[in-house]
RNA sequence: GCUCGAAUGGUGGAAUGGUAGACACGAAGGACUUAAAAUCCUUUGGCCAUUGCGGCUGUGCGGGUUCAAGUCCCGCUUCGAGUACCA
């Protein structure tokens, strides 16, 4: 009989299908194991080989988990908004639902092939209006939260409302905030209902604030960095510029310290972590104010307190409210050519040219320690978003103010005993300080940090600026607010609309979901509104709590709905709760459910998403915290990163000029040019021919130059991309090799975490173990299976096998796995008789790999139930031990020879064993030996 | 610039500080076959010796720790990934 993979791999996708084998329900009788993929975007390229690679790592994981006895939740669905089904659309005029569920029945289709183990009644769509529901529902309790810092938590902004009108924003009151707004209790009650909505947005998570965009009148839309080339949209070519828009955001900023506090909690590599961190961009420094001569003072943040006496001259941001203020109008036609020409600029040019540029203000500040008057200038080097938008220049010891100061001519005072500054600034933080100034105008108890060491002078001078009231010590966050407004299609409506006075309004809960209306075109409107302007049916009425048409706004009970829709990362953020309990319409997950599977055990995703996604449903997953809807504060306790699949593109090889291809080792005896040529009609790098003339018309009467009878293609490794002809779909290799063999190699191909070509030339070797495998089962003639005894070496090698696994899958090394299943059928082979009591276990191990051949070999095997239902065996030492042991014996570390003793002999007589060995004993020549080191079972090595 | 990671045969890659190169591919030779495919066996880091069954050398480079270093420490080189006027 013959390893008919694809007759056994569809009777068993049928059977686990027909007997909803990995359907999972809460069990409090087993332990749980939460086990996540990062759900697909459903792309119309369908899947390639890459794709895969982690759901078959998890997929391992979670079946090795159930054969231990876990209830494993292993669930799949879509990330099914986004941007390439709207772009279609643009295009084509189908409408994104259309081409989205075009994509993911091809998906699904592609998946199911590969044998996985999801529990696909759990399926969510992000798109699906009974799953963006609950996304519309997190950003409304959001909307109703605001944060308080001394809390650390986020809390319903009523007990604000409540605080504003007892104290106002006085009476120590310490909330995450834009920070626009300082009032008193009376001035908050005489406010408007107007006025005080507007506050409030100050206040809430989720709230509309002003934002830097990159805008494009003529498209009427706001534009990604990289949609933005030289100043110019990049379709059309029309200008752009910077404009502050009134935007829906995310007060993700305000758990900046949680997001860093919870890395330390969790079990994900230390480079992701890291790049988290850095994201995150925690640094301690203090706030300085500085008064003017405007009578006016503003504050600047630094984290070198200690430079205080290098400070020139003060920066603002171009974007600065405080440049108006402190314009003088002498400088005024100055300073607005310079903001007109900066605000043409799109903020990734002003990093491209990094050419120094500035204008005087025309005012000066005052330095608060030395009374000194300095300049401030405005320049673009500073950035509006981070800190205060101000800073104090220090051109000694800031490489971006020094470039600034040479090119203005501004003075540089060195501060650090024995720097260099004629060249460069000197940026490091070591070194002894000097010329503390000694003007006479210094506060009493001046400051001096003469001789003070870098680190300490920091120091000093934050509490001399907290003592002094000039200033305090602040933590700052590179984290920014999440923009969360798009003027897209294809998202989820927000479920707000806007009332007589303008201001927006949250949905009532039990009217949501709020759907995405049909619309027919997708591009802005006529007026430049989003696309969503275009639909005839988009207003709220607040009688009868639904949609109805637009004409019917009165601003009195009916009103517009929000034209923009949420951006990608929303229906991400919370999809792994949602798994929990996905059919549950009265909440997001029940508690229950919640409780039970907590939150995800393992998470395994490409590194792209290390400052998007993983922020973004940390962030979220907090709030819900917050919330008591869920019951731990972070989402993912484990998380691996699946390394990513690179292209391996074949090359032939053209002589200019003509229609003859050399083959790669006889191409330098000409002029030629490398061509790509499709990898799938190319096997162990060498061409077939006729797969080639047949390929493209123009080759159709190629000639060919051969080495030894065959084309030899060049190779490289290069990014997976149809246009390098170097992208291979899994449906074709489970085609030719079945799915367990693509399961098997994409393991064996490398370590899971590593970035690797796809390379298909040790595919045979993978196939060949199965079919040896196979053939452990099957004679020719039919089954060859024994029910004797095994003998002490058929269960070595079973047991070597199991510990090696067992320990690999538990370590996510599944590469050396696949060898250890490949030496156990090589060694199984050689007993030459195929014991039932060795072939159970063997492929109960295999079965996470290859599930389809160990089901088919199980029901052999005289089982009637699934495997996934068998119980994962244990290794036993005893089978292991070695009678005798070989140790190599060294001299001096050097290795000399090998001796075989019995496994129980003691280190001693191991040790006269070596000494009195003939070749010790020469060597010896009569030294006593120093040192004899002696490892059990490895080495023996003998110092003199 | 900063952060992190990596570097081992022709190739992908193994190796709790303990005989480097497991396993697989490829290659060479052989068996079976009319032939091919499939399958099986042998060899395969380099150099030297192969009727002396062995010797020397070897994990990017230079140092160090250790009885013993691919592995630990210090200093480089190269490559990859992320991030970047963040004060």
């Amino acid at each position: 009989m013959i390893y008919n993979f694809k007759e056994i791999e569809q009777k068993w996708q049928a059977y686990w299908n027909t007997h909803q084998v990995y359907q999972v329900k809460e069990d409090e009788e087993k332990p749980k194991y939460y086990v996540l993929d990062m759900f697909p975007y459903p792309s119309g390229a369908g899947l390639h080989v890459g794709h895969p690679l982690g759901y078959i790592a998890s997929d391992i994981f979670s079946r090795f988990k159930r054969l231990n006895g876990y209830n494993v939740l292993h669930p799949m669905g879509y990330d099914a908004y986004g941007l390439p089904a709207e772009q279609y659309a643009i295009q084509t005029g189908q409408h994104p639902s259309i081409t989205t569920r075009k994509n993911i029945e091809r998906y699904r289709e592609q998946l199911d092939k590969i044998g996985f183990s999801f529990d696909w009644s759990r399926e969510v769509q992000t798109c699906d209006p009974a799953y963006y529901r609950w996304t519309q529902w997190a950003f409304l309790q959001m909307f109703n939260s605001y944060y308080c810092n001394d809390l650390q938590q986020a809390r319903p902004i009523e007990e604000l409302i409540d605080a504003f009108e007892q104290v106002g924003t006085g009476g120590g009151l310490n909330v995450a905030s834009g920070g626009r707004y300082s009032f008193t209790a009376n001035e908050w009650k005489a406010m408007s209902r107007k006025e005080q909505q507007e506050v409030l947005l100050d206040y809430r998570i989720a709230y509309l604030g002003d934002t830097m965009v990159n805008w494009c009148p003529a498209l009427g839309t706001v534009l990604a960095n990289d949609e933005v080339v030289n100043g110019f949209s990049e379709r059309g070519g029309h200008p752009v510029e910077q404009k502050v828009m009134r935007q829906w955001c995310l007060r993700v900023s305000a758990y900046a310290q949680r997001l860093l506090d919870g890395l330390n909690h969790i079990d994900w590599t230390d480079s992701l972590k890291e790049t988290q961190r850095n994201w995150i961009g925690r640094s301690e420094g203090v706030e300085l104010r500085f008064d003017t001569t405007k009578q006016t003072s503003f504050t600047i943040f630094t984290t070198r307190a200690d430079t205080i006496f290098g400070v020139t001259f003060m920066v603002l941001a171009p974007e600065s409210e405080l440049v108006d203020t402190l314009t003088t109008p002498g400088q005024r036609p100055e300073v607005d050519a310079y903001l007109a020409a900066t605000k043409k600029k799109t903020e990734r040019e002003r990093i491209a040219d990094r050419k120094v540029t500035g204008v005087f203000s025309g005012s000066y500040a005052v330095n608060p320690v030395t009374q000194e008057e300095i300049p401030i200038w405005i320049s673009d080097y500073v950035l509006a978003g981070y800190g205060t938008g101000a800073i104090m220049a220090v051109p000694g010891h800031d490489s971006r103010d020094y470039a600034f100061a040479k090119h203005f001519d501004l003075p540089i005072v060195p501060l650090i005993e024995g720097c260099d500054i004629s060249e460069e600034s000197f940026d490091a933080k070591e070194g002894k300080m000097v010329n503390s100034p000694q003007t006479g105008k210094e506060r009493p108890g001046g400051l001096v940090l003469n001789g003070l060491e870098v680190k300490d002078a920091i120091a000093h001078t934050k509490t001399y600026v907290e003592e002094n009231g000039l200033g305090r010590v602040k933590v700052n966050y590179r984290l920014r607010d999440a923009i969360f407004s798009r003027q897209r299609y294809w998202g989820e409506p927000f479920p707000i609309y806007y009332d007589a006075d303008g201001m927006p309004q949250p949905l009532p809960e039990e009217n949501l979901p709020l759907e995405l209306p049909n619309v027919d075109k997708f591009l802005p409107t006529q007026t430049g509104e989003p696309p969503l302007g275009h639909s005839q049916c988009w207003a709220w009425d607040t009688i009868r709590g639904k949609v109805v048409e637009n004409h019917l706004i009165d601003n009195k009970t009916i009103f517009p709905l929000e034209l923009n829709t949420m951006p990608g990362f929303a229906g991400s953020s919370a999809y792994y709760l949602r798994y929990m309990d996905p059919h549950n319409d009265q909440a997001l997950v029940s508690n229950q459910a919640n409780h039970y599977w907590r939150n995800v055990d393992l998470y395994l995703g490409g590194t792209e998403h290390a400052t998007g996604h993983l922020i973004y449903s940390r962030f979220w997953n907090k709030f819900l915290y917050d919330t008591h809807i869920v019951c731990e504060d972070e989402p993912f306790r484990k998380l691996i990163n699946q390394g990513m699949i690179q292209g391996r593109s074949n090359f032939v090889y053209r002589i200019n000029g003509t229609q003859t291809f050399v083959s790669l080792n006889l191409k330098s005896n000409h002029e030629t040019t490398p061509l790509h040529v499709d990898v799938n009609i190319v096997s162990n790098d060498i061409l077939d021919i006729e797969a080639f003339r047949n390929w493209n018309p123009e080759y159709k009467d190629a000639d060919f130059i051969l080495e030894d009878g065959r084309y030899v293609c060049g190779w490289a490794v290069e990014k997976m991309s149809k246009s390098m002809y170097n992208v291979v779909n899994p449906d074709l290799i489970v085609e030719k090799f079945g799915a367990d063999t693509l399961r098997l190699y994409e393991m064996f191909l490398g370590p899971l975490e590593q970035s690797k070509p796809w390379d298909t030339n040790g595919i045979d070797g993978v196939h060949r173990f199965l079919k040896k495998l196979w053939a452990l089962f099957y004679a020719p003639s039919g089954s060859r299976l024994s029910k004797d005894k095994p003998t002490a070496e058929e269960l070595k090698s079973l047991h070597k096998l199991i510990k090696k696994v067992t320990y690999d899958i538990e370590h996510f090394s599944f590469n050396t796995s696949v060898s250890a299943f490949m030496i156990c059928v090589n060694e199984q082979t050689s007993f030459q008789c195929s014991k039932q009591a060795i072939l159970e276990p063997l492929i109960i191990t295999l079965a996470p790999f290859a599930p389809h051949i160990a089901e088919e070999l199980w029901h052999e095997l005289g089982h009637d139930s699934s495997i996934c239902d068998a119980a994962w065996p244990a290794h036993d030492e005893a089978y292991l031990k070695e009678d005798m042991l070989t140790y190599a014996v060294s001299f001096n570390g050097k290795t000399r020879f090998n001796i075989t003793l019995p496994a129980e002999t003691t280190n001693q007589e191991v040790e006269q064993a070596a000494l009195t060995h003939e070749i010790s004993i020469k060597w010896m020549e009569g030294k006593p030996p120093r040192k004899i080191i002696v490892v059990p079972g490895k080495i023996i090595n003998i110092v003199f």
